[in-house]
DNA sequence: GACTAACGTTTTTTT
DNA sequence: AACGTTAGTC
């Protein structure tokens, strides 16, 4: 037996999931039942039984998790040995394949990656040539409609309505002539050319013969057949899970998958982890009492290790504005009272829109605080120039990024020139970077246009050449390009607040340190490309290094736990959202609660307000349907009211609620 | 083609 | 309330 690193500190149920190596396992791991530390112990273990660790991938929902993934095993086994594993998600997998084999599909190996808001500016543009600016459809309805199309195994020409499968097809043809692929083409690419290519399908089954997917009640049709090209006998998989906390749905994701493994995985060994180690036993079973109403769940009996503890308040607030200086006094109170830490506090909300008050109220009592969500790094718009600049230096091509920067900063190509450029590319089936050198091209334009394009043509030649006849470091080109054409002052003559200079500013250096480290790890420039599409996590170091509270979407929380919890906004129309009860997607919201309430270790507090700013307007709100459905042994329901009475007395709080009320009568 | 002023829309969740 | 888009002006 080997040096048992970690199997005397598990479980029967963790042990044995540990020990089931060989052949298809399901994991059902209910909320904080030490997955993650059994799914690293199991890996672990398969390095400890010298399985050569490039023989190994886990495939995680997100860049961050994998990074995480890779360092608790790094930090059980050698770092040698995590290094050379794969851990990544699906999507970045699918990019591994296809740099090396998308030739086979009729791609050029130097295929981009499209994304973000890239991806919405080249549909807004399908739209406006396409005629449906009139009836005002937002570029991120059809691109999702696509996205759902793909990612359920259809053809986009399959969607109901006529005009949007139109779209679909112009969409895709515009990306192929720019051998370009979205998100969702990777997959359906990576699953194709496995598929389709026996030579690559055995080359990879033979490089990774032990498969672990982690979160694999989020993974959708796509990635489930993707995976059966990949894992081929005797199948060792391995699927980790909980159908209880799917919460992508909307983005196709099937618990059937879960269902339905063993029908793709023959007899797999099913292991249920359902000792909770997280929470309390009053969070818990509140967390119970809501999730059982959910039909057609696989029953699981999650036991709780821990005692009842503090009860589980519910509050009725006035307002958002109360609610939201409730908790930051909370958490003043907490920190000092109890001793706890910024970081063992988090808020949890629906939407990313319901953050603002909760922020600006933290800022007034200067907690420290971290938005986890929000804006991307990546889609912000200096970056995404940035990364347009460095792509043009690749495969100038591309048409978006090129479109993108033409005009960025201003340097006389306006739009109409654009759309010259662009239609003249069009008819002669080349890319418009290609028209812009034609002189026949240029001979059709006034003068001035003319020399503004030779600029930019020579300017974007130039960066070229140098990286690549003088074999220059992309970095460095990169950075002089940016100073070159003025960049930093143009984006931060359109800025009205000091901050915000400072943050495009920093937005722009940040991106070009990056690239330099990831060039001085020998990494080309397209791959740095690559991970930066890929990586639409947060800004992951900043993560890390900011302390503090951490305010969170529901959906951003899955996977994270916190010793304090305050849930806010459990009102109808936000939690379930309104959408979702159009829509009869209610049991996904009742699981995202349910994922909410099981993040919190020691205390849960919910909220719901009376009223809420929607649009600058006030707004009466009712309270969330789901407050009924659970069980009251452990909750304590009170109103905002109520903690204003009972606290009176306590002198600290007093001030406290004076100091509330001052405010609220200046508001009135 | 660039800049400004008025207008209208917005808020689900993300690889 | 705040942002992006559009129309109108120089």
């Amino acid at each position: 037996m080997a040096s048992d690193f970690a199997f005397e500190s598990l479980n029967p149920a963790q042990r044995e999931a540990v020990a089931a190596q060989d052949g298809p396992v399901m994991i059902l791991a209910g909320a904080g039942t030490g997955k993650t530390r059994t799914v690293t112990c199991r890996i672990a273990y398969m390095l400890e039984r010298k399985i050569p660790a490039e023989n190994i991938l886990a495939v995680t929902f997100t860049n961050k998790a994998a990074a995480e993934m890779r360092e608790r095993i790094a930090g059980m086994v050698s770092k040698k040995a995590a290094k050379e594993m794969t851990v990544c998600t699906f999507h970045s997998l699918c990019v591994r394949i296809l740099r090396g084999g998308i030739d086979k599909l009729g791609y050029k190996k130097n295929f981009s990656i499209c994304s973000g808001s890239d991806q919405s500016g080249l549909m807004k543009r399908l739209l406006v040539r396409m005629g449906g600016k009139e009836e005002r459809i937002k570029p991120e309805a059809v691109l999702g409609a696509i996205s759902k199309a793909k990612n359920q195994g259809l053809d986009p020409t399959d969607i109901e309505d006529d005009f949007y499968a139109n779209l679909a097809v112009a969409y895709h043809n515009e990306l192929r002539a720019q051998n370009a692929v979205d998100f969702d083409d990777l997959l359906l690419l990576g699953e194709q050319v496995l598929r389709e290519h026996a030579d690559v399908r055995e080359h990879f089954r033979q490089l990774y013969r032990r498969v672990t997917v982690d979160e694999f009640q989020d993974t959708n049709a796509l990635q489930m057949k993707l995976l059966q090209q990949l894992v081929g006998e005797p199948y060792h998989v391995c699927v980790v899970g909980d159908d209880d906390q799917s919460i992508y749905g909307w983005r196709g994701a099937e618990t059937a998958n879960i269902l339905e493994f063993e029908r793709f995985f023959p007899s797999p060994k099913v292991i249920r982890l359902e000792e909770n180690y997280r929470s309390t036993q009053a969070v818990l079973h509140t967390a119970n009492s809501l999730i059982k109403h959910n039909l057609g769940r696989r029953e699981k009996a999650l036991r709780a290790t821990r005692k009842d503890g503090e009860k589980v308040r519910i509050v009725a607030m006035p307002g958002d504005d109360e609610e939201a200086e409730f908790i930051a006094e909370e958490i003043l109170a907490g920190k000092s009272a109890a001793g706890r830490k910024w970081e063992d506090f988090a808020i949890l909300f629906r939407t990313n829109g319901q953050s603002r008050k909760l922020e600006m109220a933290l800022r007034e009592r200067k907690i420290p605080y971290r938005m986890v969500g929000a804006q991307s790094f990546y889609d912000r718009r200096e970056v995404r120039d940035v990364m347009a600049y460095a792509q043009l230096m690749v495969s100038p091509d591309s048409d978006v990024p090129l479109l993108r920067v033409i005009n960025a900063p201003n340097r006389g190509i306006g739009n109409s020139t654009a759309v010259l450029a662009t239609e003249w590319s069009r008819e002669h089936h080349e890319s418009v970077w290609q028209a812009l050198c034609d002189p026949e091209f240029r001979n059709e334009l006034g003068g001035k246009s003319r020399a503004a394009i030779e600029a930019f043509v020579a300017l974007i030649s130039g960066a070229r050449n140098k990286i690549e006849i003088g074999g220059a470091n992309p970095a460095t080109v990169l950075e002089e390009l940016i100073n070159e054409i003025d960049y930093r002052p143009w984006i931060e003559r359109g800025c009205k607040t000091q901050s915000e200079k400072d943050q495009r500013r920093e937005g722009i250096s940040m991106t070009l340190d990056d690239l330099r480290g990831s060039i001085a790890k020998g990494r080309k420039l397209q791959r740095w490309i690559d991970d930066c599409a890929l990586a639409s996590d947060r800004e992951e170091d900043d993560l890390e290094r900011k302390q503090g509270a951490t305010l969170i979407t529901l959906h951003a929380s899955k996977g994270l736990e916190f010793p304090i919890v305050f849930l806010v906004g459990l009102e109808q129309g936000f939690l379930p959202h309104s959408r979702s009860v159009a829509e009869g997607t209610v049991d996904e919201e009742r699981r995202l609660l349910y994922v909410g309430i099981t993040r919190a270790q020691d205390e849960l507090t919910m909220s719901y307000c009376s009223q809420r700013v929607r649009y600058g307007q006030t707004m009466a709100c009712e309270p969330s349907n789901f407050i009924t459905e659970l069980d009251d042994t452990h909750i304590d329901h009170t109103s905002y009211d109520d903690l204003l009475g009972a606290e009176a007395n306590s002198d600290e709080l007093d001030n406290f609620f004076g100091n509330l009320r001052g405010m609220l009568d200046e508001v009135d």
